[in-house]
DNA sequence: AAAAGTTTGTGAAACATATGACATATCCTA
DNA sequence: TAGGATATGTCATATGTTTCACAAACTTTT
């Protein structure tokens, strides 16, 4: 009876989240799938059908109060409330990660970074200290972390995937291009921009 | 008749040609669809099943010839030679992405980079000069530039987006958290790591 | 040289996802 | 207040994707 909500819909859900926070700005108060649709290049169907796996949000006639329809979907994503994060990894990457502006108002503080390198460990990124991989351990689990972000080499990720899971990390964003492998339980999401790339160029002929 | 190969299927080969350089790597010459699902994550069955659309490329009773593979994964995807991009956004983002490793060995080579800040434009990233955004049009004629990442804030990537594909650009890897719009012939792959957070944070319960 | 063991490539079946279409509700205009 | 316009939520349908299962090809063992 009570089946699954797809994971592609949950998926679809930060883009829906994203865009209404967009059309907020704008000074706009109320939406249509349709409108909402034609912005994000999806049919308005997809839209309704995603949404009606968690309730009736919208009113016929009229369409979806921005406001509410955004509160309801930070709800279920279950960013009404603000997560730490930790990074592991103080290159440019890591540092560009720690230092993003974009992650504040959509749920996440950056509150710790971690290297192994003696010459980075110490330093400042932003207002935070670099501390030494081997304060992991201690630190996510003062602090209740149970997110991170992996921004070392392909070689190291591994390592340190399994460090943070005993820590308590249970979700796991991967700039390393490789497959992590993890306990059930823990969620794992990939970014490989090369990979996106040459996905790219395929049609490229 | 000639169906067109699914686009999900395209987007598994980098990861497909990714694990068999890790291969390689590790000085193995042959692999079969399972390992190779199994290392992945990913059924046999659907391996087999993405690499038939392209060609018999294994030997029954014995598996693929990583070599061999890996030079037609190339082929296909195109990146069987090398490509220049560009980077718009001299961010913390766009030099980590100007300055990261993983792009030489999987067929691109970043080319230019650009941002609209005078304070940074003529400054270095790596051995590339920052140039101002009004030479955007000019540099990619000239170098044949056909993709391009955008490293820049959301409020200007779509003027950004626009430029690029003015000047010839027909693939882009948006980092800003936007949908863009573009004239059909130009594909565009996002990467927005808050939606990729938001979207595991709704299991963390 | 035969038998046992692997592994591919592929059609059919099962499963998952997206779209179409419409009853129903609401808004707006006159 | 009636009629036209708009938009949701949902069931049925269509499309897309993955898995299953097996013949055929090859390797290894006996």
């Amino acid at each position: 009876m009570s089946s699954e909500i797809p994971d592609i819909v949950i998926g679809r859900l930060p883009i829906y989240l994203r865009e209404l926070t967009l059309l907020a700005q704008e000074g706009q108060e109320v939406t249509s799938s349709h409108e909402l649709g034609k912005r994000l290049g999806i049919s308005s169907a997809q839209i309704r059908k995603d949404l009606s796996w968690f309730g009736p949000f919208g009113k016929q006639g009229t369409g979806y109060q921005i406001n509410y329809l955004q509160e309801q979907l930070k709800k279920i994503l279950q960013v009404d409330h603000e997560w730490p994060v930790a990074v592991v990894g103080a290159g440019d990457l890591g540092r560009a990660l720690a230092r993003y502006g974009g992650f504040a108002h959509r749920g996440f503080r950056i509150a710790c970074i971690f290297d192994n390198d003696p010459g980075k460990i110490g330093s400042y990124v932003g207002n935070l200290q670099v501390l030494g991989v081997e304060k992991i351990k201690e630190e996510i689990a003062a602090h209740h972390i149970q997110i991170a972000m992996i921004a070392v080499p392909a070689s190291h990720a591994q390592e340190v995937a399994d460090t943070l899971v005993e820590a308590g990390v249970r979700a796991i964003l991967n700039y390393a291009p490789i497959i992590l492998s993890v306990p059930d339980g823990v969620r794992v999401q990939y970014i490989d921009p090369a990979a996106h790339l040459q996905h790219m160029t395929y049609y490229l002929r």
